[in-house]
Parts: structure tokens; sequence; C-alpha cells
DNA sequence: TCCTCTAACACTTTTGAATCGC
DNA sequence: AGCGATTCAAAAGTGTTAGAGG
């Protein structure tokens, strides 16, 4: 039995150099407040309903920042990013590739309600992303994340520094994820250990607990249909030898926030140590079938993330900070929670060579998607352990080495090939220049040839202010959240 | 036939208005 | 009149399930 954080300790990192932790150093911190949460679901596979009319997560969306400017305006957001250009099936209890992935939707962010609110405002209390909604439904004017089913993603959240939604293009702005939020998108359930986590941890679905006030043996469905109390009893005997073994149900006892769940009765799942769907339940000689989703279970010892972008991204900045070891090794306090430390510095470098490391067990084959993302790691001192996520490289041709890196931007509206093979690349100068790739190729680190280099990469986002002409032409984020 | 998706359903929590008492 | 606590109904969120459609 393996806990989840007990992931091997990569020491052959070296110590991160020191982070400045003033406000004056702009040293942002994010933590994922209910990762206990988000572990154990993507200890097993996390999915997320889809619907026509949209969805929340669950586990939703909960992080606390710290080191804001005090009296700065800042404005949150999140958006989906495609973790690889595959498509997925479900075939006897495991994920297999099932195909490219479909041209992506277009790309939208959700803007915290709260935004703009000032740095003091954002760290005083967690940030619940609670209302987010998912949809399947590509011609949604909700502005709900939009999203394929049977597809691959991962939120990420930006902390742009902006007076207003409407100046965000301009702000300097960070850029944080987190490994164990990544998820499959599904109009149905697949796995039932998913089901049964979720109806175990979510209050709207107590009602399907089994011993609870309305358990399934209770509820009178069969009213409806006869053949459903049948169809149900045959589901209920085989669901238990499916289950996750250990799993804990919540006491039905009022712990109705979610927050309190998630930090609650998630750890006796997480030590009952829930292999990742995406290794010891597949055969490990079929590579093909789980290898872009492997995780490795509690082994992040990737360090950069690769962002799938046929969709369009604001450009970054990427600031070289150190090899970093294993996020596994990251911080983690005492309520599980997990954070990300993304240090601004002051002057932007050029990582040299960088790899995208399959850092959500996620990227191998990124097709036409070639954005990446990195991760800094710190290994602290156990027991805290602290994660540095950076925001992304992005390698705009072969020439990886260059330390060309940069988000394409997505326009209103614009559909994704409208932007395809459009990049915004920055050089060591700081210069951002936009490409456009006709046939955007491949970057040769995107590849499963390619072997981890586990650089660490400072990441930061500055909004280039000297180059306007070219930007203006880019939002920074997608309309459809305002 | 298989896979994916949709809509209706029963059940739950959340939300907000109305009411009451101090 | 103002405030806080309580009650209640409507709204919204949840997984289940049958059936449609490709």
């Amino acid at each position: 039995m393996q806990h989840i954080t007990d992931s091997k300790p990569n020491l052959s990192m070296p110590q991160p150099p020191p982070v400045a932790d003033s406000y004056q150093q702009g040293c942002i911190k994010m933590t994922l407040e209910n990762a206990d949460l988000w572990k154990a679901f993507h200890s097993i596979g996390t999915e997320m309903i889809i619907t026509k009319h949209g969805r929340r997560m669950f586990p939703h969306c909960n992080v606390s920042l710290s080191g804001l400017q005090p009296y700065a305006n800042y404005v949150v957001m999140v958006d989906m990013v495609p973790a690889d250009s595959l498509r997925y099936k479900w075939n006897k209890e495991q994920w297999e590739v099932a195909g490219k992935a479909e041209p992506q939707p277009p790309c939208r962010t959700y803007r915290h309600p709260d935004s703009p609110a000032i740095g003091n405002h954002w760290m005083k209390r967690s940030l619940s992303f609670l209302k987010m909604k998912l949809t399947n439904n590509t011609l949604d004017q909700r502005g709900q994340i939009i999203l394929h089913s049977m597809h691959r993603y991962y939120p990420r959240f930006h902390v742009i520094q902006a007076d207003s939604p409407y100046t965000v293009r301009w702000g300097p702005f960070q850029t944080f994820s987190f490994p164990e939020t990544s998820f499959t998108a599904v109009t149905a359930y697949q796995n039932p250990k998913i089901t049964k986590l979720k109806i175990d941890h979510n209050p709207f679905a107590k009602g399907f607990r089994e011993g609870g006030t309305h358990s399934h043996s209770k509820r009178c469905r069969s009213n409806r249909s006869p053949n459903r109390a049948a169809k149900r009893a045959t589901l209920d005997r085989n669901a238990p030898c499916k289950s996750p073994p250990g799993l804990q149900r919540m006491p039905s006892t009022s712990q109705s926030t979610e927050e309190r769940k998630s930090h609650g009765s998630t750890e006796e799942s997480l030590k009952e140590g829930h292999l990742s769907p995406w290794g010891a339940e597949r055969d490990p000689s079929d590579s093909l079938h789980t290898e872009p989703l492997e995780l490795h279970g509690p082994d992040y010892s990737c360090e950069e993330q690769m962002v799938p972008a046929s969709m369009a991204y604001q450009p970054y900045r990427s600031v070289e900070y150190d090899r970093l070891p294993s996020p596994s090794n990251g911080t983690e306090d005492g309520d599980g929670r997990r954070s990300y430390e993304s240090p601004v510095l002051d002057v932007a470098t050029v990582p040299h060579g960088h790899d995208q490391a399959n850092r959500f067990g996620l990227a191998r084959d990124t097709g036409h998607h070639q954005q990446h993302c990195s991760v800094i790691q710190n290994q602290m001192s156990a027991p805290c352990q602290e994660y540095r996520l950076t925001p992304v490289s992005v390698p705009m041709s072969s020439k990886a080495g260059s330390g060309i890196l940069g988000y394409s931007i997505y326009g209103h509206g614009c559909q994704p090939e409208q932007n395809a093979g459009q990049w915004a690349e920055v050089e060591a100068g700081g210069q951002y220049i936009v490409h456009t790739l006709a046939h955007p190729t491949p970057h040769p680190l995107a590849t499963a040839e390619h072997g981890t280099q586990q650089l660490g990469y400072q990441q930061r986002g500055y909004h280039h202010h000297g180059n306007t002409a070219d930007w203006s032409q880019y939002p920074l984020f997608s309309y459809s959240c305002w």
C-alpha cells in the first residue's frame, strides 16, 4: 500500500536557488486547496461529465494565493488545456487511445467572479471556481468552457495583474497548473470507480450513496420503469467488485461543503494506494494505450508539461530557473494542499533546450500542438514539499535549443484553424515575434524518443509591452468569459 | 453490434424570499 | 424601522437509465 504522496524522491535533482519570498520580488504562490480529493480521483483517472447545457466540475478547482502585492489589482482566470492530441476510449476497464484528437473547440477562459480584486482580497481566502461549467456544445453562448468528450484536459490558472478584465492583455501574469487536476471529459462516466468516488464525495449525489438516507435500494425508480430496478440490482451486484478497495464513504453527517470533504475522507482512500489508471491498471507492455497519460501514480518526476496549442494562448516569457526536483516532492502541507510557486524574476531569459515533461503523464504526441509548459519543482526538506510551476516555454520550430517560446493567441471568435500554426515567440532579447507556420512542425521534443531533461524553468508571463502592434490583434484571453 | 450522446427522472443541496421575534 | 434567525419553495446540481443515432 503506497500513499500517493510517497513518491520516490528525485535526489539527483539539485536544489533550486533561493526563492525570494517578498512581495517586491513577486513570489506568487498558488496552492491547490482540495489536493487530496483531486489526487484520490487522479489515482483512478478523473472523469468530468460534460453536457450540452454545461456541467460543473467535481472536484471543483479551489486554490489559494499568496505573494501577491496587497494593493495591486489582479484578475484570476482558468482555461482548459488539452493534455495531448489524442482521443481516448474506455475499453475493458481501462483507457485506450482511440485515435487523433478532434480539432479543438474555441478556447475559452473562465474568469473568477471576484476579478478584478486587490491582492489582499485574493490572499484572504481561497478561490473557488465552483461555478465554472464544462460543455460539449460548440455553439454554446453562455461562456462555458467547451471541451471534446473522450479527450483529456487540465485546468490552467492565470493570475494577471490588471485593473480590469479589459486590461489583462498588458499586465504581467503568471500561470499555474496542477498535475492531479487533469481529467478526461466524458458525456457519461466510463469508470465505475470514478462514479463511486463522485457519489461518495459530491453532496448532490448523496442520494445515490449506499446506506444513505435514500440508498438505491430504497429508491423506487421501478415505478417509472419496472426494468430499471432489475437492471439496477444487476449493476449493484457488479459494482462492488469494481470499486476501489477501502474507499471511505463520507459520513452522512452534514459535512456539506465540498471543501470540508476534500480535506476529510479522501485521506483514507489515498492511503489505500489507488493505482493510477494510467499506470498499473493496464498492461505495462502496452505503452501505446496509456503512455500519453502515464502519470505513474505519485511520480511527477517530469518537470515540464506540454501544452498542446491548436488554440491560441497568450504569449509567455519564460525564465530559466534551475533544474529542480520532482514535483512529487513539492510542497504539501498538512492539509494535503499542494502549492506551486512562481517566483517572478526581473529579467527574462530563454532556456536552452527544454523538454516537455509529461508532467501530467500526458504529453507525448502533440501533433500540431507544440506548446510546452515548464514546471519548476523545488525539493524542500521533508515533510514540506514544494512545487514550483512556471508557465510555458514553447518551441517555435525544430530549433528547440534556441529557446524560443511563447503562446499563440486565440482571437475573439476565432476558429482554431484560423490561428493554427501561428506562434508568438520571444527571443533571448525579450522580443516577441509572431510566427505563422503554414505547417506547424511537431516539436522534436514532443516525441516519445526524446529524453526528459528534467529542466526547470522559472516561468512567468509578461505581456510584451514593446510590441503592441503585434499583440493588439490577439486578445489575451478569449472573449467568452466576459 | 458497438459506442457515444441525450433527455427524463428522482434525489440532493443551494439560494433567496418571506416570515417571525426581538 | 432595523436586524438576525428561521422557514419554505424554487432553482440548480447530481448520477442513473433507456433510447436514439451514427
